[in-house]
RNA sequence: GCGGGCGUGGCGGAAUGGUAGACGCGUGGGACUUAGAAUCCCAUGGGGACACCCGUGAGAGUUCGAAUCUCUCCGCCCGCACCA
């Protein structure tokens, strides 16, 4: 008998008979116990599986095959994001077409997907690239269309000089692009939007009721970033018709407010300027304009000039100067504040430089009415605020809001920080929006019944960095007829942003063979929302805010009956090696393929969820994949050897192991604390190797409690323990709280606190008995002091301190 | 600057008010072997006058009892960042 665990051998073994038997399909129709089990489907790259997708995946996949054992009818699809910046990037690079490219990354993609063991549902599979599914892709652009929530503009955008589109606020990253790193730039430009910002309260207050990370929900809050106060206008001294409004969440403060300042870019400044300052004004907006985003962000010097403009206060008659600074942002309230410096940081450091009068218009706490050298920003009691004085905080911002709306200089206002989502892409690699122009219509949707437009098949699909898309010269794929007068018509070149394809993939999953629907809806009813999601942190803010907006507004056009996609989500952790990120530039990147070939994948999988909590990551290293290869294979010679015995009974210790062994893994799997799951059934091994005999139920329990982690492994031992296929279908042991009580414990005397004894008493005595065996002891009795009184605290079965104090 | 997380042996980590360091790596010793590999067994926080003391980033506090709760400080990681 060849006793050598092999794993190439065994794991080619069942994922052939896994295959074969399509034990991971389900029947979506007639499923009992439906369970949604999703995972964020990965960027097919060149580079193949990347050990933080290895990682993603196993986490989840346990989570899976879990949920089977205990009875659900788990569907775990999967699919592959394939459009994009990125892979047009590195298309263009190498020189090969995206198409062609893709097609072999795919390939690739799903061999190693098939060589970690993963119980995915392939017949389920979809590509974004597949113009049967881009074809809905489109099918949702257009309902977003014609609900008016998709609309075209002229808005300032983000500009990526490298890419050569405009990206969405949620891919600059601190004046970067997401995808390559370059500064990002400001163009004014006509643009698709998708109006996420009207469902920024339902995005914001649904968090309250959603089962999810914590990290991701704060992550979202901070980027909705809603904020509450008032807007004011202050009419200008030149022309009292004409005003400027300003967004402030300090109202309470307007009678500190000594001057304004508007963002370079604020339509009025070219009415403020006079003959005087009018040359130092145009040069600051020109040299505002030509810096990047991050100059102007990053330095903390602030600058700006006077405009030559004067407005008045409305809350106090004064007058105040009107400046312009680049540290007012255009895009952010109405591109102006009313600068408070005595209770602002910002314009407190203005105010300084530029001479500026700073006032006090909050007392500090305890009446604290001192000259301020620096800004108060906390709340306090208002003075010097005419019939605000003696307020708090709070109470001044509503009557100052009050007085604003009686006297029609203001009213209450929220605003957000998020944006509305930029979706047009002057790319090629992209779902082509579906858009007519017309000179006669207008701009007209293409109609359904025409979808998908196709992407052409071109050659040259390098962008050009006009601000149009390749597709913009090709002819034959521009020049069309108009859907609605069929007079000639020009078509959008734009394709969508990369996100919208994954804003919806797992509604298409369960409906992914319906050719009349986007998503079938009794299949959509049935399966979704789903029941858990486990992805990356990174995306806390791209896919999974628009996502959750895809599906609200979907809800609300009366395509879906729910308006939150994800019952559950967790956030898993990151891949660390040798303390530090894994990188390219670093050579220090984990070739998943490698660990294939060295241990299996049973090995990998299981090493990588033992590393440390699944939601924190972990650090890998080569050395300790060892420890859990060594595991596997004594898991393996356990079985083997004891296979063909018969089910001897076992000593109640064994028995009590076992049992004990049951709850910890399980209530650790639920919880994702795999790599303590992992360190239950490592203690229950060397428990089995040191008993004289082991029962067949106790190696069977092992297999069992093993399986989610080592699918093919437990397989294979699960086949010689003579129990019939498959591992994956048996269900999930369950424990006896019974078994559990152990019949003695170690009791735990402290004196003053410190351990002073450990006791072996039987279990379940009462308080006067435990005292009695505590007082017998010498090396508790030596540290009695004589005639003290003493104290006792009793934790049944546990522990007693002992207070002489 | 704001928000979130974290800090425990040589290393990854366990313990979320009750035996600090489970489990694993590494290391030392032993068994088996002609030898090695593999495997198995024992030991492994520091100190020590060995029936003891110290120890969870630092300091204080609450408690009979604190890695765990509270406050202050230091350090690291992540997200956002002149958001009015």
């Amino acid at each position: 008998m060849n006793t050598t665990y092999d794993p190439t051998a065994i794991e080619r073994k069942w994922q052939q008979r896994w295959q074969e038997t399509g034990i991971y399909e389900v029947d979506l129709a007639h499923a009992k116990q439906p369970y949604y089990n999703l995972m964020m489907f990965p960027y097919p790259s060149a580079e193949g599986l990347h050990v933080g997708n290895v990682y993603a995946f196993t986490g989840a996949d346990i989570h899976g095959r879990y949920q089977a054992m205990r009875g659900k009818d788990v569907f775990e699809p999967m699919g592959f994001d394939a459009f994009g910046i990125h892979s047009e990037n590195f298309a263009i690079k190498r020189g090969i077409h995206p198409k062609t490219l893709i097609a072999g990354n795919v390939r690739h993609f799903r061999e190693q997907l098939t060589r970690l063991g993963g119980r995915f549902a392939w017949s389920h599979a979809v590509e974004t690239t597949d113009p049967d599914y881009y074809r809905w892709t489109q099918w949702i652009f257009l309902q977003f269309f014609k609900a008016g929530l998709a609309q075209r503009r002229k808005a300032p955008v983000n500009w990526c000089p490298s890419c050569k589109t405009v990206l969405a606020n949620e891919q600059v990253i601190s004046g970067r692009c997401e995808r390559c790193d370059s500064e990002v730039g400001q163009r004014e430009l006509e643009q698709w939007f998708f109006d996420i910002t009207r469902y920024a309260d339902r995005l914001l207050d649904n968090l309250d009721h959603l089962d999810w990370s914590d990290v991701i929900k704060t992550a979202q809050r901070n980027w909705i970033g809603r904020s509450d106060g008032a807007e004011l206008r202050f009419a200008l001294v030149k022309d009292q018709a004409k005003a400027i409004s300003v967004f402030t969440t300090r109202p309470d403060t307007a009678f500190g407010a000594t001057f304004l300042v508007l963002a370079p870019e604020h339509p009025l400044v070219g009415d403020l300027k006079t003959p005087e300052t009018e040359a130092e004004v145009e040069a600051y907006v020109r040299q505002a304009a030509e810096r990047s985003q991050e100059d102007r962000v990053g330095g903390q010097d602030k600058t700006g000039v006077f405009t030559g403009g004067y407005a008045v206060n409305p809350f106090n008659g004064k007058q105040i100067p009107i400046y312009i600074a680049d540290y007012v942002l255009y895009g952010y309230g109405t591109g102006a504040i009313m600068a408070v410096p005595g209770h602002d940081a910002r314009d407190f450091d203005f105010a300084t430089k530029y001479g500026l009068p700073i006032v006090r218009v909050v007392a500090g706490p305890d009446g604290d009415r001192s000259t301020l050298t620096a800004a108060y920003e906390d709340t306090g009691t208002a003075i010097a605020s005419g019939p605000f004085d003696g307020l708090p905080t709070a109470e001044a911002k509503e009557a100052a809001i009050r007085l604003a709306e009686e006297r029609g200089i203001g009213q209450r206002h929220r605003t957000y920080h998020l944006r509305n989502w930029l979706i047009s892409r002057q790319r090629y690699w992209g779902p082509p929006i579906p858009v007519v122009y017309c000179d006669r219509c207008g701009t007209v949707g293409v109609p359904e019944e025409e979808l998908p437009v196709l992407l052409p098949d071109v050659q040259d699909f390098v962008p050009k960095g006009t601000g149009e898309s390749p597709l913009a010269a090709i002819p034959s794929f521009v020049e069309t007829t108009c859907p609605s007068c069929h007079g000639p018509a020009r078509r959008e070149t734009d394709v969508s942003d990369n996100f919208l394809d994954s804003a919806w993939y797992f509604l298409r999953y369960p409906s992914s063979h319906d050719e009349e629907h986007a998503f079938d809806p009794d299949l959509t009813r049935k399966w979704l929302p789903v029941d858990s999601y486990i992805g990356g942190k990174e995306h806390a803010v791209l896919h999974l805010l628009y996502t959750r907006f895809v599906c609200m507004a979907l809800h609300d056009l009366g395509y879906l009956d729910f308006e939150e996609p994800f019952e559950r989500f967790r956030a898993h952790g990151v891949i660390v090696r040798g303390g530090t990120k894994m990188s390219k530039s670093r050579g220090n990147v984990v070739n998943p393929d490698e660990f294939f070939d060295r241990y299996g994948a049973d090995t990998l999988r299981s090493y990588l969820m033992f590393m440390g909590p699944y939601e924190e990551g972990g650090d890998f290293s080569d050395q300790g994949i060892e420890g859990i290869y060594r595991f596997l294979n004594r898991v393996y010679h356990l079985v083997r050897k004891n296979a063909g015995q018969s089910a001897s009974a076992a000593s109640p210790d064994v028995v009590r192991l076992r049992h004990q062994t049951i709850r910890r893994v399980t209530e650790d799997v639920e919880g994702l604390k795999y790599n303590t799951a992992l360190a239950a059934l490592m203690e229950y091994l060397n428990g089995l190797q040191r008993a004289s005999s082991v029962a067949r139920e106790d190696l069977q329990t092992l297999v069992l409690l093993l399986a989610p982690f080592a699918p093919h492994l437990t397989e294979e031992l699960w086949q010689a323990l003579g129990q019939s296929y498959s591992v994956h279908q048996a269900a999930w042991p369950t424990y006896d709280a019974d078994v559990l009580v152990a019949k003695t414990v170690t009791l735990v005397v402290q004196v003053d606190g410190k351990l002073r004894e450990r006791l072996q008493l039987p279990a379940g005595l009462d308080e006067a008995a435990v005292r009695e065996a505590a007082l017998h002891s010498d090396a508790v009795r030596r540290f009695l002091p004589d005639g003290a009184s003493l104290r006792f605290v009793h934790v049944p079965d546990r522990l007693l301190s002992i207070v002489t104090r």
